[in-house]
DNA sequence: GTCGGTTGGATTGGATACATTCGCACCGGA
DNA sequence: TCCGGTGCGAATGTATCCAATCCAACCGAC
């Protein structure tokens, strides 16, 4: 079911193999994000298992990962739901993102990675063309947000900033992003800036654009 | 195995239901972050479940868990290991708390409160205790510096502390601490001063003295 | 002596089976 | 009518079982 050792791929590929777990976590996670399982929806496992045509253990491993990441939430006996988007968890992960994500913009400044600002050019570039578009300018505005954390050089941030940015907190935002699509082309010019910052090496205001970008956009719609 | 509906309790309490899956993630994470299970541990699920008298589909449920969280990594049909995040050397980890905890004491004198400061001069008179001594000093300070991201009130700002104080980092910062013991005396008065800035509700003099105060004590012993 | 193939045990991944718990409807009594 | 108790169906949580995979040692051929 899973590789089949194959003789001579022509790029040596990692080929990084999918087990069920990872194929149904992705699908519940497609569907949680689509929509299609609303909040607060409860998520039975025997018709699921059905549906996707797996057995419960798969299933329920999908679920932890799940709630580990804050989509779903497991109360015990009672099975698993579809979070409610709280605002006060989407305000505390922005707060984080506030405390984090300036540290991270001096970091890659000093770090000045050719290859890091390369893809923060590219998810700027994406956003550009993904203005208007909600979901697909959500996508592209996380892609910065994650490229800028990784171009810091550090692990660390790199993780954290992937948790924060785990879709629980970025769909609402989308949604208030949705509603003003012009906002998506000025954050695109923020963006823009900060990544001028961190290319020519000036940590100080990489770390105070990135500050003000991130602080100027709290998750409530702004103004 | 669970709860039994009790009649009357006498404060209403929330009183929070841990399933066998997760104690086993309590078991497993304390067991990792304190080293019992070394990096690169190979994580047999056999043995761990018979250790911990349980089956291994709830371990199983765990080791997903702690995977998403990145303590354990999966290889499929090689079973888990103990991720290697060794991340190089320390110096990732201090400077993710460079720009972690300045933030962090932000939020504190924000917030301002009461139980929190307490719980920060509580540490700070262990460590005052604890000088000289360098592993009762390091913990002193590691618990110093958990209390002042609590402090702050944000879950996630708290948990990446935990993550970066994690004992197999700080114990090389221990030693290097043991041999200057004045230091910690120092470190205690710098302790002070961030808790006053706090109590006080000065977020710019907190965020400022934190920043120089982990910025200027990095990893490897300073000059 | 080294390389390639094979064979066996050990271990994981997934499916199934069983015990507990929960939710809801029904019911008897005040 | 309303309250508390009871019982049943459904769904969860855990244990057990089976197939597929991997790893290491052994063996044979070049």
């Amino acid at each position: 079911m899973y590789a089949k050792t194959m003789s001579a791929q022509p790029a040596i590929a990692p080929l990084h193999i999918q087990s069920v777990v990872d194929h149904v976590y992705s699908a519940l996670r497609e569907r949680i994000l689509s929509g299609d399982l609303p909040r607060g929806a409860k998520l039975r496992q025997a018709s699921l298992a059905d549906e996707l045509g797996v057995s419960r253990t798969p299933l329920r491993e999908a679920l932890r990962r799940l709630s580990t990441e804050g989509l779903v939430e497991f109360s015990p006996n009672r099975g698993a739901t579809v979070s409610e988007l709280d605002f006060g968890d989407m305000r505390h992960a922005w707060s984080a993102r506030v405390a984090l994500e300036p540290g991270a913009a001096r970091l890659a400044a000093q770090r000045r990675d050719p290859e890091s600002i390369a893809v923060m050019r590219d998810a700027v570039k994406l956003q550009r063309q993904a203005a208007g578009d909600g979901m697909d300018s959500f996508a592209a505005n996380r892609s910065f947000h994650l490229a800028l954390a990784a171009a810091s050089g550090n692990p660390h941030l790199t993780r954290f900033a992937e948790m924060l940015w785990v879709p629980r907190i970025g769909v609402p935002i989308y949604q208030a992003q949705a509603a003003e699509p012009r906002g998506a082309a000025g954050w695109a010019d923020e963006h823009e800036g900060i990544v001028d910052a961190i290319a020519s090496g000036d940590a100080d205001a990489a770390e105070r654009l990135t500050r003000e970008h991130v602080s100027a956009h709290p998750p409530v719609a702004p103004s």
